[in-house]
RNA sequence: GGGCGGUUAGCUCAGUUGGUUAGAGCGCCACGUUGACAUCGUGGAGGUCGGAGAUUCGAAUUCUCUACCGCCCA
């Protein structure tokens, strides 16, 4: 037929064309966005990956998402600007290098030193940092990439270094002693969100401490019990509670509340515990009240080991119900001793050396590692008599989630931002509506975080980050360090911003500098001050991303055009870390808020419901998916799970690289380094690997058959570009006259201005599964499989040609238009192709002007073109071919047997299907033999069908199967019985006809009538085919 | 312990303000391959919407309780 069926292959080849294409892109500058005052401006800064690893699937949704908005408002006329870059990620990616050291070296940090180990980090950040790229490169992400930015790099380093001496001169940095969570392998601080709780096999120790000084009657010594035996070292007190009979009082009640409440199958377990206390009256009470005597009046008791005296105090920390109802108080150790030591005023020991050795306060066991000194101080207590009990018990260990060693709970010195006006204002930019976070209920945790208010602890015991820049000094005296303040803070540097100093009681004073390198700096060295080795969390570099990549602080042109940002697309685990943060820092720097809108997105989870992680193997690796499925059903399969949920399954599998095979990933063989192929027992290697052995077999790639859907779809796109292609060739455009156009074609118009409206708004409202499927159904259901069908008998017609190949044509362009920003390769390739036709793609004749599909404009959906009438009618056609093809699998015809039909319908039906002849032919191989009111009657009875006030008939002559039509009706004779009888039950229940509003009855009552009437014909049919059964006997 | 989400066909998921014969894709069954597409076409089987109760003329959809799963915060 055309030169163009050769040429265009029927398959899109990814591989091969969306490199090009994203180059040539990139080359025509399609991606980069400046101030223009003649567009508006729409921006979204990535959510920079952190530089650890590679992107998996869940980073694949998040920037296909964002792809989405921003090519969308680019088509939109938006001058639209995707800021890209990465995080540097303090301690993971510490973690990270100091793993890969110790396991290829065997070398510490401290082996290497800070400025060795921090080019080492360096040159992974720069691997990781191009592999980051690299994926969302062969993603189609249209990021800025000249503007690419790094949260460590120089301007984001004078963003982070303003801010924090903006916050240091507003008194909103301060230094105190905290419990922090305490990583001894790492040496640093973590905080609350990097540790996670496991449960582990652990001993609670009892013990006797002994009383100075007993009176006559009271106890010699009080028993406590640890599951840490060796903070008892860094002891300050033991606590009693201070009225033991009412707290036992407290806790009964609370348990007998308890127990009216529980299910049954509970009710003894608590009874058991209620007996338990009971006793206790007898066992305990007494000498609790004792105790809580001693206490009141300043009994000490001997720490041994240390021979240190401690207090015996009454606190409520301690509870009569458990355990002895003594309870040791080491408050620089432990967070809730440490909330007694601070409402008891003690002292706090800390006995631990940052490497998680024991320090000079822990004595003769200075020097030892936790472990060993736990040993010696069992041994030691057991040998002076004073160990009670030792009991197994599985005991809630926190964990650093970088090291996976335990976290001990230290006293330290933290830096920290006063939360409590900051978090405040970004409260009430949420409250008040100026940051819209959808879905919705996503602004209670992020309002229930901030409310909170507690101090940020910025500092980190760190490497790799944003040094905090403050050079402190102690002085002999309060008076000398605040004489030293006052003549910095009365300098002229201090006006301009420049450093501001304070004074942490008694006598160290704090200078915060702000430009780095500023001479400011070598001055203060030189007059013996000292920088702070801390760098700041991670969240404080990336808590100013909308603004720093900007170039704040500097004044400039960018940023009064792009700021504040449109949206920002995340995931619901960082709300509180980096949304809330971002939002209280661009308010506190700029006055305005970063972004107008938040959008939180599905989690991907693996399909057993676990979310996916590559220490997990159950990581997909989007260049695994695209390799296979391509770039564009990646982002479209991510596009069509993209619904208002929280989370959406993928199940994961492996691809056998011998055989093809699908293997569905299981717990089990996910941590295995080398997997049979069940089918061609060929065996493959996976991300475990780690033998020469086994490295030598092929990988077997990690992906999930989720994504055949939307690579389906896309070949599907293919071809159908491909046929109006072919049958394009020669066409000459002219101005359509919409309204003398035919039913098909006014239809599929019809259908694609629904399609565009609605497609927009869903984009608009982030519905990105809606408008993915709405365009699916469209594509596929409307255009492929009704328009395109109907298309070829029309080019038969040398009348109906010209005008089917310009709306085939504008379909299409519009349809490419609507689905670029979701699959952009195959779009602009299928786009590209059409450029030869010229104008033949508009409606209208009039030709495009743009170069690349990305930079066209989005469709405007024509309401004129919306046409109920149009649509019902069009549903009459469809109906009625259906019909014809159930009919025909039901009696078995051959695909090439033409069948015979008759419609009996009213003059409109009549004047709607007479024009649609040739369809039936082309769509369900069906020749009309007749339509209206009356024929004669068949000798064999016709398989019959009623819908829509039609009764379609088809001659079935040679190919009669009778008894196949006898059980069919009969089926659904009784189905539509029931369904009239449903019907007439409620038409006759009196509230309803009442209640219910007219129109529902009206509609309910045409139901009716239609029932009976396709009732009748059946029982018509059934009659006639039984008689003809009988006669044939 | 508090909060959030989920539970709809064998699997993965849709289902706007309560009014359908509860949908899709995959899988399954049957039939089909000279021209857009087998990464396809046509037809079919398959669920009463976790459970209980309530509101209503009417509930997958609203409310209450409950079970199980997941996530977040203590």
């Amino acid at each position: 037929m055309s030169d163009l069926s050769d040429s265009i292959p029927n398959r899109f080849d990814f591989k091969q064309q969306s490199g090009e294409i994203y180059a040539a892109w990139e080359a025509d500058g399609c991606f980069h966005a400046k101030p223009d005052p003649e567009r508006k401006p729409f921006t979204i800064v990535i959510p920079p990956p952190n530089v650890t690893g590679a992107l998996h699937l869940g980073h694949a949704l998040n920037n296909t998402l964002q792809d989405i908005q921003v090519r969308w408002h680019r088509m939109r006329g938006f001058e639209a600007l995707w800021m890209p870059g990465t995080d540097h990620a303090g301690i993971a990616t510490q973690a990270v290098v100091e793993k890969r050291l110790k396991e290829d070296e065997n070398k510490t940090r401290h082996d290497l030193g800070r400025e060795k180990l921090v080019e080492r980090i360096w040159d992974w950040k720069a691997e990781y940092e191009t592999r980051i790229l690299d994926q969302l490169r062969s993603m189609g992400c249209s990021c800025d990439w000249e503007r690419t930015r790094f949260t460590l790099d120089d301007t984001c380093a004078k963003a982070v270094r303003t801010t924090f001496a903006d916050l240091f001169a507003k008194g909103l940095i301060f230094r105190g002693k905290r419990l922090v969570n305490w990583d001894t392998y790492l040496q640093t601080a973590v905080s609350d969100d990097e540790v996670f709780h496991a449960a582990t096999k652990g001993h609670f120790w009892h013990f006797r401490y002994p009383v100075i000084d007993p009176q006559a009657g009271e106890p010699t010594h009080v028993t406590i019990a640890t599951t840490r035996p060796e903070t008892m070292l860094g002891d300050s007190a033991v606590a009693v509670h201070p009225e033991p009979e009412k707290a036992l009082d407290a806790a009964e009640a609370q348990l007998r509340d308890k127990l009216l409440a529980a299910p049954e199958k509970e009710q003894e377990a608590i009874q058991q515990q209620l007996n338990a206390l009971a006793e206790r009256r007898t066992t305990h009470l007494p000498l609790l009240i004792t105790l809580a005597e001693m206490a009141k009046r300043g009994t000490k008791l001997m720490l041994p080991l240390l021979n240190r005296p401690i207090d015996l105090i009454a606190d409520e920390w301690a509870k009569p119900e458990m355990g002895s109802g003594c309870v040791k108080i080491t408050p620089a150790h432990d967070p809730n001793d440490y909330e007694v030591g601070l409402r008891c005023g003690l002292e706090m020991i800390n006995i631990l050396n940052p490497d998680g050795t024991l320090n000079g306060e822990a004595g003769s066991y200075q020097g030892l590692t936790i472990k060993k000194a736990r040993t010696q101080v069992v041994a030691n207590l057991e040998e002076q008599g004073l160990m009670v009990e030792i009991e197994d018990r599985e005991i809630d260990l926190a964990h650093s989630d970088r090291s996976k060693t335990p976290i001990e709970p230290y006293l330290a010195d933290q830096w920290f931002v006063k939360m409590d006006q900051l978090a405040q204002n970004a409260m009430d930019a949420v409250t008040d509506s100026r940051v819209k976070i959808f879905p919705e209920r996503y602004a209670k945790g992020y309002l229930d975080w901030l409310s909170e208010k507690r101090d940020w602890p910025v500092g980190r015991q760190l490497w790799w980050g944003h040094q905090i820049p403050i050079w402190t000094q102690t002085f002999d005296s309060a008076e000398a360090a605040t004489a030293a303040a006052d003549a910095f803070n009365t300098r002229p540097e201090k006006a301009e911003g420049l450093l501001s100093a304070t004074v942490e009681a008694p006598a160290t004073i704090h200078v915060c500098i702000r430009d780095e390198g500023h001479a400011l700096e070598s001055e203060l060295e030189q007059s013996g001050y000292t920088r702070q080795e801390d760098v700041l969390d991670t969240w404080f570099s990336s808590a100013l991303w909308p603004h720093s990549t900007l170039g704040w602080p500097d004044k400039n042109a960018d940023l009064d055009y792009f700021y504040p940002t449109n949206t920002l697309i995340t995931s619901r685990d960082i709300i509180t870390l980096w949304v809330a943060r971002m939002v209280l820092m661009g308010l506190n720097n700029l006055d305005e808020v970063p972004f107008k809108e938040v959008y939180i997105h599905p989690k991907i989870l693996d399909g057993f419901g676990e979310g996916m992680s590559k220490s997990k193997g159950n990581g997909v690796d989007p260049l695994d998916v695209m390799d296979k499925f391509g770039p564009d059903a990646l982002r479209f399969g991510l596009t069509w799970l993209a619904a208002e949920t929280q989370d959406v399954r993928m199940p994961v599998q492996y691809e056998c690289p011998h055989c093809e095979a699908v293997i569905n990933q299981t717990k089990k063989n996910r941590e295995l380094a080398i997997i049979p192929c069940p089918k061609c027992n060929g065996v493959f290697s996976t991300q475990w690997a780690k033998t020469d052995e086994e490295r030598a077999q092929p990988r077997g790639a990690v992906l999930s058959e989720r994504f055949e859907l939307a690579r389906n779809f896309g070949n599907k796109l293919w071809n159908a570009a491909r046929f109006v292609m072919i049958n394009l060739e020669g066409f000459e455009p002219q101005q359509l006259d919409i309204a003398s156009l035919p039913l098909e074609d006014r239809w599929i118009l019809s259908r694609l201005s629904t399609t565009t409206q609605k497609v927009t708004e869903a984009i608009g409202r982030y519905h990105y599964s809606d408008a993915a499927r709405l365009l699916y159904d469209f594509a596929w259901d409307e255009f492929c499989s009704y328009y395109v069908e109907m298309a070829k008998p029309r080019f038969q017609d040398p009348e109906k040609k010209s005008a089917t190949q310009q709306v085939l044509a504008h379909t299409l362009d519009q349809l490419l238009r609507l689905l670029h920003p979701m699959v952009p390769f195959i779009t602009e390739a299928i786009w590209q192709q059409m450029e030869q036709f010229g104008s033949v793609r508009c409606l209208n004749g009039q030709a495009e002007e743009q170069k690349w599909l990305m930079r066209s404009s989005w469709p405007e959906a024509n309401l004129s073109h919306q046409d109920r009438q149009i649509e019902t009618q069009f549903a009459s056609f469809v109906a009625a071919l259906g019909a014809l093809r159930e009919i025909r699998a039901r009696q078995g015809i051959k695909p090439k047997d033409t069948v015979r039909f008759m419609i009996n319908c009213d003059a409109d039906t009549v004047a709607l299907l007479e024009p649609m002849r040739p369809y039936f032919k082309a769509l369900a191989g069906a020749e009309c033999d007749g339509l209206g009111t009356s024929f004669e009657d068949l000798q064999v009875p016709p398989a019959q069908i009623s819908v829509d006030g039609m009764e379609i008939s088809v001659d079935l002559g040679e190919f009669i199967d009778l008894t196949a039509e006898l059980t069919r009706n009969e089926k659904l004779e009784a189905n539509l019985t029931k369904q009239a009888g449903g019907k007439e039950a409620k038409l006759s229940n009196e509230n309803f006809i009442s209640r219910a509003p007219e129109d529902v009855v009206a509609k309910e009552r045409e139901a009716l009538e239609d029932l009976k009437q396709q009732l009748a014909a059946v029982q018509e049919t059934l009659k006639r085919i039984r008689e003809a059964l009988g006669a044939s006997e």
